[in-house]
RNA sequence: GCAGACGUAUCGAAGCGGUCAUAACGGGGCGCACUCGAAAUGCGUUUGCCCUCCGGGGCACGAGGGUUCGAAUCCCUCCGUCUGCGCCA
């Protein structure tokens, strides 16, 4: 969400901002929002005055009474009175007003960085370097569920029954190796000074309105029956969350953390999870990391982000590559965002793995998330990117790690998460 | 889950229908004075949001409603905390 001042001071940079981002139906939202912020203030202005004048006469009733002047108070009162519909009249017209500019604002698009190429849709993303050599062995690499049954690694017709499509058993080794990725990619964020956290899985429904756009909440998040409460897409919700109605002193930021938690989409729209495997599900484990700063250095922290991925995957010898999201495809809450995609040997194309944003002050003027400075007081800055997911990572590492004997190498850095285990077959 | 108590600034806490909201009183922080320096002492300072014709005005006592001319104070709902009982990994 933008500052409602910075759009009334800048509107054309905000139709601009609309424009780049392909959404021309929302450009009239512009002027309709000034019209109603303006509205909204002589309401504020007139109500203010009025209210004004009712505790000047309030008072004097006070007195009155104080005195026992009972006539004369009466009579006063009854100036009060007076006022009193118009009053309520006002209060309600201006909260009906704020409700409407809220909405509003909650759909209009945060200014994109001049960095973002401009492009309609996920097509015109913008791929910007290449990472490891993307190898297509001379052997035919099965789909990644048929590797994993092959080691007795999956179940999913049991999961269809228990749960559902889009749900998945892990077993065995497979299942081990899964939980080894997220233990390994904890202690990878650890070591680079990041801080562990285990959050709620369930959020309020005021969190979730604070992180994510409704268009978002209503294919992603499922909610909890009978209870304000709703299952996590990410832990990003609840570690953004965290810091809902607080003021931090600015001598404690940047605040770096890492998270591990389930997450649960619904994944309604586009693809739905027809997609066979576990490339597409209703619930999967993420370890994420999140940053809290100051505005000056959010720019470097996005940068610090994505590398941390990238990183992550080459320690385990996957190609990746990193892709900017073009301004058509890039959430209306984001400034900015690169997904890390690593390389797929048996499609020969690379496919998204995490997914690092830098939201500028959007989510923190939703959650009031505000930094204690020098020079007063200011929005905070808040960035995510994911460290590993595993289902999704395990399909790339299936894929890059298994040999021509149909056994699956184990990277050096996994063997402590894995028993010593240097291979799996 | 049941019952009771509570939620006021940075913390503890007073106020329980108007004279109490930049909030009493106390602690902490910060600044100044005293001091060679420190402690002690003294003085000062220490919430956020909205509107503004920049003179001011309004809002907020956990959140939201209600009663009233007027609500921190009375009533209702919700959230949270504490204590006891119950239940449970």
């Amino acid at each position: 969400m933008i500052d409602i001042k910075f759009l009334r001071e800048n509107p054309d940079a905000v139709k601009e901002n609309i424009k780049k981002k392909f959404q021309d139906d929302k450009l009239p939202l512009v002027d309709q929002v000034i019209e109603l912020d303006t509205k909204r203030r002589a309401v504020q202005a007139e109500g203010d005055d009025l209210k004004a004048n009712r505790n000047k006469l309030s008072k004097q009733i006070g007195a009155l009474m104080a005195q026992g002047k009972k006539e004369e108070a009466e009579e006063v009162k009854a100036q009060v009175a007076a006022d009193g519909e118009k009053l309520a009249q006002l209060d309600n017209e201006q909260k009906e007003l704020e409700e409407q500019i809220l909405k509003i604002m909650m759909t209009i698009p945060n200014i994109i960085d001049p960095s973002v190429p401009i492009g309609k849709n996920d097509t015109e993303n913008v791929e910007v370097t290449k990472y490891g050599d993307p190898v297509v062995p001379d052997f035919e690499i099965p789909y990644h569920t048929e590797i994993m049954e092959r080691f007795n690694g999956i179940d999913l017709d049991s999961a269809r029954k228990v749960a559902g499509n889009g749900f998945y058993y892990l077993q065995g080794d497979i299942a081990r190796l899964h939980s080894a990725v997220i233990s390994y990619a904890r202690d990878f964020m650890i070591n680079r000074g990041f801080t562990y956290c285990v959050p709620p899985f369930m959020i309020r429904s005021n969190v979730v309105t604070g992180v994510m756009s409704f268009a978002e909440m209503d294919a992603m998040m499922y909610k909890i029956e009978g209870e304000d409460l709703y299952l996590i897409g990410t832990s990003e919700h609840s570690m953004i969350g965290k810091f809902i109605d607080t003021i931090i002193p600015e001598e404690e930021l940047p605040k770096t953390l890492t998270s591990y938690s389930p997450c649960f989409r619904k994944e309604k729209g586009a693809h739905g999870i027809e997609e066979r495997g576990v490339y597409r599900i209703h619930q999967f484990e993420k370890q994420e990391m999140i940053v809290v700063c100051k505005p000056e250095d959010s720019a470097m922290w996005f940068d610090k982000l994505w590398q941390n991925t990238v990183d992550l995957f080459r320690s385990m010898d996957i190609p990746v590559r990193t892709l900017e999201c073009c301004s058509g495809d890039l959430a209306d809450l984001k400034v900015k965002s690169f997904d890390v995609e690593a390389w797929s040997p048996r499609q020969k194309k690379y496919f998204e793995v995490g997914s690092c944003s830098n939201l500028g002050d959007a989510q923190a003027r939703r959650l009031k998330i505000r930094v204690n400075g020098k020079d007063g007081k200011y929005f905070a800055h808040t960035l995510n990117n994911t460290v590993v997911a595993p289902p999704r990572m395990l399909i790339a590492f299936l894929e890059n790690n298994l040999r021509a004997d149909g056994s699956v190498a184990i990277p050096e850095v996994l063997r402590p998460y894995m028993g010593g285990m240097t291979e799996i077959k």
